[in-house]
DNA sequence: ATCAAGTGGAGGATTATGCTCCGTTTCTGT
DNA sequence: ACAGAAACGGAGCATAATCCTCCACTTGAT
């Protein structure tokens, strides 16, 4: 495989895994093309057809947040930690793309990837419940989404760093938040819509 | 104004916030017309063009948002439950729109009904700092920040009840987080992309 | 019962999207 | 450096979505 269709394919795959947040759906081929800076004829000789592209997205963000997993469980001091390390790589790894594709699919079956990914986060909540940086009634699911909602953009106009920063603090605040002691409204209002 | 356009009208502010949040940008006006459960006819008629829309789309969110943070200071015990009781009752109100509108102003004027809400949320942060709910160097900016990132949805496919549940619980853990002492990680990976 | 106010949706113009074809450019092995 | 294979870009056509107007029909208030 050539030098240029390699860094051109992973160009399409990094522009379509932040067009799928920004949407939070399919992108239009032509979108993903101009995003990434490619000729559409390129895309389509990469990935004839969406099934394909999204079923690859999927995959990249599964095999970043892997190795991400990998280095917060090798390298963090404590359990909780290594979740909120983790948790930081792959919102900016974008894996939350996963989840947004996975419907999309038309066959349903999840990449192998979300095994070994599934399994890491496992063990990270574990670990984190086990040092009591996480409350023990939350599930690595209560994880999983909201690691999909800090992945998605706020949409507002904000500038690339700055909403970058901004989600990160959000992020460590709702971490913080599994730690303390829980509280929430009994009597709230209903949707007023 | 007869009754039935006045539903009509409710009916298409409605249907709009609820695009407008899930796209995180401007709905299609067919899109609007239907799911409004109106004619596309009746659209054009309340709102000739699409920035009168947009506009009373802000209006609205932010009216009903408003009324809600009257009542929540004004029936909440402390400063912390009123703040608390304020956000989940704006997310419920996709008081989210509001910002994700605003960019796509031609003029890019905020809506007058911008400062009444401001100002409550000024003085349901304040309050709430000042019984020590939460941390004293969050802004009003933040929590506004947080509640257009929970109104925007999941976009994964989950019923809506369950979504819904799933949302309040997340704003839960992130307001216990304000009140947290503060934790990051200085060391956190970069962007893979 | 009347009729102004309000409604829905067909339909034509316009714009976006999906996909193919082919002439040109860029890599890589020798 | 050169040749040829590999990869590229974008024009261009077919299809589908979107915008918006028009008008015959329905509904609500007096």
């Amino acid at each position: 495989m050539r030098a240029d269709a390699r860094r051109n394919r992973q160009a399409i795959l990094d522009a379509t895994i932040d067009l799928v947040l920004e949407l939070g759906g399919e992108p239009s081929r032509d979108a993903v093309a101009d995003r990434a800076g490619v000729g559409i004829a390129t895309l389509y000789r990469h990935f004839p057809d969406q099934q394909q592209l999204l079923r690859a997205v999927a995959v990249e963000a599964l095999n970043r947040a892997i190795s991400e997993g990998h280095r917060a469980l090798d390298e963090a001091a404590t359990g909780g930690e290594a979740l909120r390390r983790y948790l930081h790589a792959a919102i900016d790894c974008g894996l939350g793309a996963v989840n947004i594709v996975h419907p999309l699919l038309h066959d349903h079956d999840w990449p192998e990837e979300r095994d070994a990914a599934q399994n890491i986060l496992d063990r990270l909540v574990t670990a984190a419940i086990g040092d009591g940086a996480i409350d023990h009634d939350h599930t690595a699911t209560d994880i999983a989404l909201a690691a999909i909602r800090f992945c998605r953009p706020l949409a507002v106009g904000l500038d690339p760093e700055a909403e970058r920063a901004i989600t990160h603090q959000q992020l460590d605040r709702y971490l913080d938040g599994l730690a303390a002691p829980k509280s929430h409204l009994s009597t709230r209002s209903d949707r007023v819509t």
